[in-house]
DNA sequence: GATGAATGAGGATTCATTCAT
DNA sequence: CATGAATGAATCCTCATTCAT
């Protein structure tokens, strides 16, 4: 520790550009993976332009990943929250109706992770679970084994109000997930989902989304609803 | 189940299974490349395990599709149905309700494509879309431009009927696209939907999703949740 | 197995040389590993040199053994005679004095190891040993302990008939083993025994050993030999 | 151990000790280089390994020497003993018997250097001389040659003084070389010479090879043996 | 001086592709 | 036609060496 750390002015320039950089190195490092990794695939993804949209050399990410395999179990680490206990608090306390509710989670959802990179590992993990098991059953205890309890419980408590139709949960937690892996799916294999003339606003499906589940599509007479028409 | 098989009589002498095999080759090879490329991912397949699962060597792969990357166009277009005019025309001379129509639609594409391996090629594309753009456009326009004109056609039939409420077409559509996406998701990335103790029944989900879309997942006093709408 | 195998003449020019090779191949590579392996060191022996040592390409090599590290293993055992066993026989039937089975023990083993090739892997485990333990244990339980043994049996039989003096065999083994392992120095690391001036005859100096080993460099008159000259 | 141990007060100060390891750091690297190499090979040790061993860091290393070859060739200069020419002095005034001369020379050679590091040099030579021919010569030149002609002196006085049978000196050295590598060897590499059950002991070794050299191996009714050479 | 983060040439290994058989 | 041995470009990864701090 040199004396000029305590009689000179903090490091502004030149000192800093090193050694902050060096703490920095291994979240480019990983969000250059990550993005590269879902644009590309895992095996498609040279180990020498993750490093390279890092801003780095070659050599570099070896300084910090010792394999391109361990970067890519960093990488789903990395970007995976654990934010779900927050999230479960979030909802124990909360105080509208299950439809509030239904529509507040796939919005808080979509603004925490789908928005975000974090996005990224869901669109990761179709393509690769099956070459990294091992990634993939971390990616199952820590994602979708939360995520669907969460969404079990917002249900059932719905269910438990009146406010929702008594619902085989097990089938009935898809109708929320699979909206949102057809959002990722969207935001990152565009013309996989739609026509790429689409651009296709989330926010405006998440709403037309929660239109169809919370009320379905068909129109109002709904008592006589499908069964007699013809 | 063609239904070859049940009018001629089954093979008989090995000469006829060998020569018959010798047309099928390109087949085999097709399917195994499918087969692998929809688990692994293009770029993790060696080419050499498409060549073994098909039953030939490696060389021979080679002889029928002159690269790698050839052999997934091959794929690709193998696999793409030109079917949506023939379920164009099926659904033009549809006589039920939309509800029932939503119904068919989903149910039959399960069973022609969905349940299928050609449901692979669009698993496929998820991964790859980015890495082969040329594949992409071409996916786009055989497969989701015409599914989603079909589609299309359904709703708006449904609304000018009056049995569907009037709603944005394009986002609508994907009402009844992501079931479909997650399906396939499920299928072929099982553990990235639900968590691996849940067998997904596809008729099942499929009922359960058309009784949220159709209907919603509200409870009976709709008469006042749909009226809002419009 | 094609019909011409047994109706045309065997297969003397063209088809030999690839069927042939591919047979020849692994020695072919062993024997350019050892030599280079010996010349160099493993480490700084590179792959490609083996292989083109070999006459095949870089890709080839790896068609043959997994990796350096298993050609490493591959050359030590091919390379080790597990001929101790008929060398022992050779021994009990020996019928002379112990001086001429010493003799021939040396003449014998130069023969058969020391100036072939196989001297090589006791030069190269003499460099590696340490980087390699699993091989060197082998090393030792193959050919270390049996060679040990066999010349103590040789000496034993000496004392056992009066013709050697008596002795602490577990370093009188060493007065017959050292002169090989000079041997396989002067061979294999020319200038570290002697000036490179010197052509050394093998033969000439194991007769010059033995002569000393046997009677000792001392002059005649023995019964008074060292202590009280001068 | 050096006589300043005796009459020196210890260090005290870490002043002193930083100090003195500024000084002392080319002299560490070297020892840690001799020890690295020879345990592991040239190649095979990496830079930074000799710099760890040393105490410092990678930078450090380079700073005292360019290159890890210069590293190499100032360890061998570094170790190899000067000291021939004071040998020489010492056999010159030696006025023992050639019993006595021979004895001396290989129990002197181990103290001052088979028991020491420097030993470690002739180890490297051996594994690393075909690699290094510009360090090859210079250990030729300045030990080999200088080591051969001592021992060379002391066998043709004891020739002349009618000890010491008349030899073939070119090979009769070797009589007397040949286990002074076989101590190194077995220093350096156990498991090559003995079974690592035998931790052998090298005075003891000599004593014994000394009686074998000088004496013969074989037993007392030597009257008959020796008179046939000649 | 000393450090250790960064570099990139170099070596091990893989695998699509060729081609002699 | 079919094969599979051979190839070598491409990729992962290492490590001697540099240089900003």
């Amino acid at each position: 520790m040199p004396l000029s750390k305590f009689f000179c002015k903090p490091d502004t320039s030149a000192t800093v550009k090193r050694e902050r950089r060096k703490e920095a190195r291994p979240g480019e490092l990983l969000a250059a993976a990550l993005d590269l990794f879902v644009e590309k695939g895992f095996a498609a993804t040279k180990s020498e332009e993750v490093a390279a949209r890092a801003g780095v050399s070659k050599g570099t990410l070896f300084l910090y990943f010792p394999s391109k395999e361990e970067l890519l179990k960093a990488v789903v680490r990395e970007n995976i929250s654990g934010r779900f206990k927050e999230w479960n608090d979030e909802f124990l306390s909360f105080e509208g109706s299950s439809a509030e509710m239904i529509s507040y989670c796939m919005n808080v959802w979509w603004d925490r992770v789908g928005a975000t990179k974090a996005s990224g590992i869901t669109k990761l993990m179709m393509s690769e679970a099956k070459n990294f098991p091992e990634i993939a059953e971390f990616y199952q205890r820590e994602v979708i084994e939360p995520g669907q309890t969460l969404i079990r419980r917002i249900l059932q408590r719905g269910i438990d109000r009146g406010e929702i139709r008594p619902l085989d949960l097990d089938y009935a937690v898809f109708t929320i997930v699979a909206p949102m892996m057809f959002l990722i799916l969207a935001k990152h294999s565009p013309g996989i989902c739609a026509p790429m003339t689409l651009a296709m606003d989330p926010k405006k499906y998440i709403d037309t989304q929660l239109g169809a589940i919370l009320h379905g599509l068909l129109a109002a007479p709904a008592a006589t609803s499908s069964p007699d028409k013809k």
